[in-house]
DNA sequence: TCTGGGGTCCTAGGACCC
DNA sequence: TCTGGGGTCCTAGGACCC
């Protein structure tokens, strides 16, 4: 029964719809109900319940184009609120912890876990936890199992599906599957039920690209040869192909990497003409950037800045970025966010309307690399770190954007480019004044 | 009226160098 | 008439992920 495993084994652990699922669990009147949560601005469906994937909700799906279905299927829209999420993903993640010896945190509702060596029936073992998580933090999870991280994926769509189409695959796959459990018949027939796009790496693109080429199932693409995808496609997707089949290239990674890049863009409420509101707006990107940096403990090298109109409208289009270098590396809110301006200014051309814009900050380095001032009129860097210490304390403790930077606009002036949220549910578990109360 | 935000990696092509 | 080859770096754009 419970034979040993031979070989890398990976498990990953997965939400269902993780956002309609957190605000399920404060809501039990959703249940059972079509309901999706919108992106910022209220734009389009990032996260759909079951019943509202039934309806033929597609990911992305703009808000405005099903909008109709509150009146017509009882659809039930919330904006996202990403705080709420981040504390339920904290609580899911460390009991998803207990399935192995170690964990790679993959993405917001998803984490990896290496079961290399683990022993046991492990799909015994993996419903525990799936069972643990759904009754202490209330979300529902499933649980893939493979050989590789992109099996273990493919597992886990697998176990999805099982459970939300009846029919689709045999039912003891619901919730657990775990592909290196099959025998080779098994496996052929799972893999030849499963659409070649629902692979981790096969996208859009790639996806009707191979179905052009007669490859449809994971099967199909299973029998092809690397060098063919290789020539073809790219390493990427040749890299894919060794995984189906396999052989392991892409390994656990338990200690996350610095980022390359930190971005902060942002969609308008509305279209914004002015240049004003532009460098209010890109003043309080530049500055939210220059924060992550210092949470990060980076220093940025260059300042990139971009404005442009909606390609959704007949408008007239623009769209231009620039790269401001700064004269030395730093995480400076004021540095930062005058760079971003300087390139605002050369960018800005008047008669568009513009639809969204954003800063990222690049070329980053760990700030543990202690630069020497040589410069004399500016031998003040150390008191520049305790001042940006300062702000983000305060900004921390009495809440986001408490002390700014002038340009970034009075909070109490209506700023004509923040963004919509219309349908915001309370912070249950991050803010004390929405904290649930039970009454007898 | 209304179409998200934040990342990573790869490739192709141009500039430049020897 | 004939007009190299190879390496590196940078950038823009594409594709993917959640």
């Amino acid at each position: 029964m419970s034979k040993p495993a031979s070989g890398p084994l990976y498990a990953l652990v997965d939400g269902n719809n993780f956002y309609v699922s957190c605000e399920r669990v404060f809501r039990p009147s959703l249940n059972n109900r079509p309901v999706v949560v919108l992106s910022n601005n209220d734009g389009c469906a990032i996260a759909r319940s079951n019943e509202a994937k039934a309806l033929g909700i597609a990911m992305g799906a703009p808000w405005f184009k099903i909008k109709h279905m509150e009146d017509e299927a009882g659809l039930v829209a919330l904006s996202a609120n990403f705080a709420l999420y981040g504390d339920m993903s904290d609580r899911m993640m460390s009991l998803a912890a207990g399935l192995g010896p170690t964990q790679e945190i993959y993405s917001i509702d998803e984490s990896f876990i290496d079961l290399t060596g683990v022993r046991g029936d492990l799909v015994e073992r993996s419903h525990k936890i799936r069972d643990r998580i759904l009754q202490w933090v209330g979300i529902p999870c499933c649980v893939g199992i493979g050989s590789t991280k992109t099996l273990a994926k493919l597992a886990n769509h697998i176990a999805k599906n099982a459970e939300r189409k009846p029919g689709s695959y045999p039912a003891r796959l619901a919730q657990v599957c775990n592909l290196a459990a099959m025998t080779p018949q098994e496996l052929k027939e799972t893999f030849a039920a499963t659409e070649v796009g629902e692979v981790w790496g096969i996208g859009r693109r790639i996806s009707k690209q191979l179905q052009d080429g007669g490859i449809h199932t994971v099967q199909d693409l299973i029998e092809l040869d690397s060098a063919t995808l290789r020539r073809g496609w790219s390493v990427v997707l040749e890299r894919t192909l060794r995984e189906l089949q396999g052989t392991p290239c892409i390994d656990l990674d338990h200690t996350p990497a610095a980022k390359k890049e930190i971005a902060c863009t942002r969609s308008f409420g509305r279209a914004v003409t002015e240049l004003e509101p532009l460098k209010e707006a890109i003043t309080e990107f530049a500055s939210r950037t220059a924060e992550k940096l210092r949470k990060q403990h980076s220093l940025a090298s260059q300042v990139l800045v971009f404005i442009r109109t909606s390609p959704f409208r007949p408008d007239a289009q623009y769209s231009r970025s620039l790269t401001v270098p700064l004269r030395r590396p730093t995480a400076d809110t004021a540095l930062i966010v005058h760079a971003a301006l300087m390139g605002l200014e050369a960018i800005f051309r008047s008669g568009f309307k513009y639809a969204k814009a954003g800063v990222m900050v690049l070329d980053l380095q760990s700030d543990t690399v202690v630069q020497q001032e040589l410069d004399l009129e500016d031998d003040n860097g150390a008191d520049k770190t305790r001042l940006m210490s300062a702000l983000d304390t305060i900004n921390q403790r009495y809440g986001k954007g408490t002390m700014k930077i002038a340009s970034a606009g009075l909070a109490g002036s209506r700023r004509v480019w923040s963004m919509k949220q219309e349908r915001r549910t309370p912070g249950y578990t991050t803010c004390v004044d929405d904290i649930p109360v039970a009454r007898a």
